[in-house]
RNA sequence: GGGCGCGUAGUCUAGCAUGGAUAAGGCGCCAGCCUUCGAAGUUGGAGGCCCCAGGUUCGAAUCCUGGCGCGCCCGCCA
């Protein structure tokens, strides 16, 4: 990246280029290990950036860390005189501390900012690849609880990343409608009672199905009635199978209400009954066949299934049954046999033998399409990364169907097929679970209801003369927002006990205050009078200061998320937690500049200035509140 | 039996990848700040064997080894 460019999107990163510029004129060392030994002091009176490089010179000299500092930065400190961007260089022990240009860099950033507007924080860093991200995979049985809330927003969060830092997403949902819940409750749809009036179809569906469970497994003759179902579901033309599409997609329908209070939208849905019966398995078993340590045996207890032996890999030595079964000895599939397949044709591997239909027109003015049978043929296009995310207990089936990828010779899939793992969602007594209906009470939509609600009493205060629809958008914009917030702000390898009292809390470290930073910003920036110029190296205090950093490092911070994305034994981490720390952060630091800095009321040139800085952050949190999908808010 | 994850103030968490200066926040508790741009805010305070024991290192919450506690996973199931 050429400096000029960097300058403009990445302020952050030219700063700390220019750090690195004289180590490597001083010490003569090479710019990796330099910036390697760069890091951020623990306190800010301490600089911007500090050298750890002296302990390291000083184990290969054999001389006092804190000598070598001093004599590093004495010859520092005469080069430092001609960059603009750095004020001070300051040996303190053996740390060498740098201390930034606070006008410099607040011109630089701010001009930044504003410059690239809702552009900032991206990149062009992955343009030209593709990814798809499968999320969130919820049986079209029953409404979303809250765990699923989680998946739903994880995966839509790193749609919103990967497009910002240059990849092309296509967002896609996997919708089971094979499942034995679903002939359970085809069985049970043909003379239940409707829904209740105002009851929503998966709320309904869910209902129904806690007391189909019940009776399926202590009563034999509906056990085998479900097996028929079961049966003629197969058969594409039978009333079942007709039955079963109309119950799927209206549940799925109502599902998506759901997902659309979140911001959550979707490109495709790929339905199960499409993956078995449109050849697609046909087709992979053939391509599977042909690899030697998949196979189908005459004789064992695999006798006539299809099964891939793992013993030529070495992380599945240890398994009890080293020989994973594919396809049944009736040919038909097994999950994993289906996943694999899946994986397959997502890469593309496979000839698209899928047809499409629209399903719906979603709020955000974009189809979504489903696979149906009859429908019209969809260039999907290559995608080079596929990100499936599920939760952390299907590491290892994830990991098999990745391995066998890799058995099969498509290395490079296996090696870009990703596992976005997470841990549950639970309540201190019980985890969620359709069977038994622990759901009911937590359902993602009476948690956002109860959002709202919340919120709505809180704005009503705040705003008493304002319209009722004004206080139920903005409370929905709050609710969504602080739901959002609360899955994406916990490390996702921790498993999240729900609580109301947390889930409820406007305060503090939740979305209401990134959201009301922004408010307060809209506030000052719809008083101010447009000022074109001002001189931005006015930004001194402490407070403009940390502000400014936090803003430049923005694009920064995105990158780095998606960087840190490490593929590991159990899945690839995905630190949606560290987006919102930075997140909470810049509201932080804009929230104590807002008390000690006045805008409005401060004089002419301060004030013009301030009111750059103001609309920088405007437009930083904005962008970053977008990534997370927290609606931002103008009024509350 | 084997594998994976988690363990940090009363409580909920961040930091661990790539070791570095005084362990960072929220909630709760105590005490201040609205005749100045919105108090869903802000300032200060109390509160810690970073699960335990060893080891590596100039330096360990972070890395290694061995424990302990909790959760999850290892089917021709779904």
């Amino acid at each position: 990246m050429s400096n000029a460019k960097s300058r403009i999107d990445n302020p952050w990163q030219f700063a700390r280029s220019k750090v690195v510029d004289i180590l490597e004129k001083v010490t003569q060392l090479d710019r990796e290990s330099i910036a390697d030994n760069l890091e951020t002091p623990p306190d800010s009176s301490l600089g911007d950036f500090a050298t750890t490089l002296a302990f390291g010179l000083a184990k290969e000299k054999k001389k006092n860390p804190a000598k070598i500092a001093e004599d590093i930065a004495k010859e520092i400190s005469e080069l430092s005189k001609t960059e603009a961007l750095l004020t001070a260089v300051k040996q303190k022990g053996p740390y060498i501390n740098f201390y930034l240009s606070r006008g410099e860099l607040a011109d630089l950033t701010v001009k930044s900012v504003l410059t690239m507007e809702t552009a900032y924080g991206n990149s062009d860093e992955y343009k030209g690849l593709r990814a798809l991200i499968e999320s969130p995979a919820v049986n079209p049985s029953k409404p979303w609880h809250i765990g699923h809330a989680r998946n739903a927003v994880i995966g839509d969060t790193l749609a919103n990343m990967l497009e910002a830092v240059g990849y092309a997403v296509l967002r896609m949902d996997y919708i089971n409608d094979l499942g034995l819940q679903i002939a359970q409750l085809v069985w049970k749809l043909k003379d239940a009672e409707g829904p209740e009036s105002n009851e929503k179809y998966d709320h309904y569906l869910g209902r129904l199905y806690v007391g189909v469970n019940e009776t399926f497994e202590s009563n034999e003759r509906v056990e085998e009635q479900v097996r028929e179902v079961s049966r003629r579901l197969e058969d594409l033309k039978s009333k079942e199978a007709k039955r079963s599409d109309k119950m799927v997609s209206d549940c799925v329908e109502a599902q998506s209400q759901t997902a659309y209070r979140l911001n959550i939208y979707h490109d495709y849905h790929i339905w199960e009954s499409m993956i078995a019966y449109s050849g697609l398995l046909e087709q992979a078993k053939e391509m599977m066949l042909k690899c030697d340590n998949i196979f189908i045996p005459d004789e064992g207890d695999k006798k006539d299934c299809v099964i891939a032996d793992l013993t030529a890999i070495d992380e599945f030595k240890d398994m009890k049954e080293p020989n994973k079964v594919l396809f049944r000895s009736d040919g038909t599939r097994t999950y994993t046999g289906a996943d694999v397949a899946f994986q397959m044709w997502k890469f593309g591997i496979i000839e698209d033998p899928f047809t499409y239909s629209l399903f719906e027109e979603q709020p955000n003015d974009k189809p979504v399409y489903r696979t149906k049978f009859g429908g019209k043929k969809h260039d999907l296009g290559k995608v080079n990364l596929v990100f499936n995310v599920i939760g952390s207990g299907q590491a290892h089936p994830q990991r098999l169907v990745y391995s066998i990828m890799d058995l099969l010779g498509y290395h490079e899939q296996a090696k870009n097929s990703h596992h976005v793992a997470y841990e549950f969602v639970g309540l201190e007594e019980a985890d969620f679970s359709g069977r038994k209906g622990t759901w009911r009470g937590y359902s993602c939509d009476d948690v956002l209801d109860k959002a709202r609600e919340l919120a709505k009493k809180e704005v009503s205060k705040r705003n008493p003369d304002e319209s009722d629809a004004f206080k139920n958008h903005v409370a929905e914009q709050i609710g969504t927002g602080a739901v959002r917030y609360r899955l994406l702000n916990a490390s996702p390898d921790r498993r999240i006990t729900f609580r109301w009292e947390d889930a409820l809390d406007f305060n503090g470290d939740a979305a209401p205050y990134l959201q009301y930073s922004c408010a307060r910003a809209s506030r000052i920036l719809e008083r101010a009078v447009e000022d074109e110029s001002a001189d931005l190296s006015l930004l001194n205090t402490n407070e403009e200061f940390a502000l400014v950093k936090a803003i430049a490092r923005f694009p920064e911070e995105v990158l780095g998320v998606i960087q840190g994305m490490t593929k590991q034994v159990w899945g690839t981490s995905f630190s949606t937690n560290r987006m919102t720390a930075y997140c909470y952060n810049l509201a932080t630091l804009f929230s104590r500049f807002y008390d000690s800095c006045p805008v409005l009321k401060s004089e002419p040139d301060f004030r013009a200035a301030r009111l750059q800085l103001v609309q920088a952050f405007r437009i930083t949190m904005s962008n970053c509140l977008r990534l997370l999908g927290i609606p931002v808010v103008e009024r509350m």
